[in-house]
Parts: structure tokens; C-alpha cells; sequence
DNA sequence: GCCAACGTTGGC
DNA sequence: GCCAACGTTGGC
């Protein structure tokens, strides 16, 4: 019996990888996180839960697209590459600490629903990535928060 | 480039 | 376990 499905809100600079790459790519590996708390989240998520994808670091900043979870945590193996950006000396051969999800593309916006019309929308109020100096990479969305950015999209993607 | 926010590290 | 120092994130 699966659960309800779940909504999530994961930043990316674009620069390192954008909503681009990630329709060109169609599948991939959320590689990288190096947060405790966001690594949670993404052992909390399962096969067919949405995600809104975030541009951080880029003009405007905001929602740029949406794609879905399609396998659930594994362990990163960027964390035991020397020769990657994201390589944890700290880390022993054959104790994982950090995961990744794979996620695979469902649609880009045709415009950024930047993060200042996101702090201008009623509907949103309350939404984790507008809270003052958050900093988590990977959070939690509401449902209702969810519909509302799609509705601020235009967005094909539907949710019931 | 600045700096607020906040997670992590390490000495004690 | 406390907390100061330090590092990173990310908007502006």
C-alpha cells in the first residue's frame, strides 16, 4: 500500500545544474546534498511524488519547472569520488551518510515564477522557502501551496 | 561584495 | 553538553 503522494521544493544553482539540463538529461541523480535535514526529507520521499524545481544563486531566483521522483534514496556515490566537488573525507567505504534521489522531468515553465511574485502571493503564505534565511536545499511543500505555484505557472502539470 | 541565517566543528 | 569560531547558503 503506498502512501499519499507527497510534495517537495529542491534549489539548484543553475550554473551547476538547471531545469535545462534536466530536460535534456530526462532522468538523473539529485547528487550533492550535504545537509542532514535534506537528506531526510529525501528518505522520506517515494516513487511519483512531485517537486518543484528552484533556481538559487541566478537572477531572478524562483520555480522554474517541475519534476518527480522516480527512484527513491540510495546512497550517493559522488560522497566516496576524490575527485568529486561533493567527495566527504569523513565518509568510510561502505557507510553511505548521504543519498540521493533520481527524479526524472515533467515540465519547464515558460516563465520563472520568481521567488518576489511567490512573497506576493496570498496563496503561498506560510510556504518553508519563503521563510527569512532559509537555507535548506531540500523541503517539504503543502499540497495547497503546490497547486498555487502551478496556478502562478501557467503550469501543463495538473494535481487533483 | 555584503551579510544574515544557521549548520558544523572542536576545545573544554 | 556548551558555545565560540568557522564555513556555507543565497538573497540582495
Amino acid at each position: 500500500m503506498s502512501r499519499a503522494r507527497k510534495y517537495w521544493l529542491m534549489k539548484s544553482e543553475p550554473d551547476v545544474y538547471s531545469i535545462d539540463d534536466m530536460e535534456k538529461q530526462g532522468t538523473g541523480e539529485w547528487e550533492g546534498v550535504r545537509n542532514y535535514q535534506a537528506r531526510n526529507f529525501m528518505r522520506d520521499m517515494k516513487e511519483g511524488d512531485l517537486v518543484l524545481f528552484y533556481h538559487s544563486n541566478t537572477k531572478p531566483p524562483g520555480v522554474v519547472g517541475v519534476v518527480k521522483v522516480v527512484r527513491e534514496a540510495h546512497p550517493d556515490e559522488t560522497q566516496f569520488d576524490e575527485k568529486s566537488p561533493y567527495y566527504d573525507a569523513r565518509v568510510k567505504k561502505g557507510e553511505p551518510r548521504w543519498d540521493v534521489v533520481d527524479v526524472g522531468h515533467v515540465e519547464t515553465f515558460a516563465e520563472t515564477v520568481s521567488l518576489e511574485t511567490m512573497k506576493d502571493t496570498k496563496a503561498l503564505d506560510g510556504m518553508l522557502i519563503l521563510r527569512k534565511g532559509n537555507r535548506l536545499s531540500v523541503t517539504p511543500v503543502d499540497k495547497k501551496h503546490f497547486k498555487a505555484v502551478l496556478k502562478l505557472a501557467g503550469a501543463k502539470t495538473t494535481v487533483r
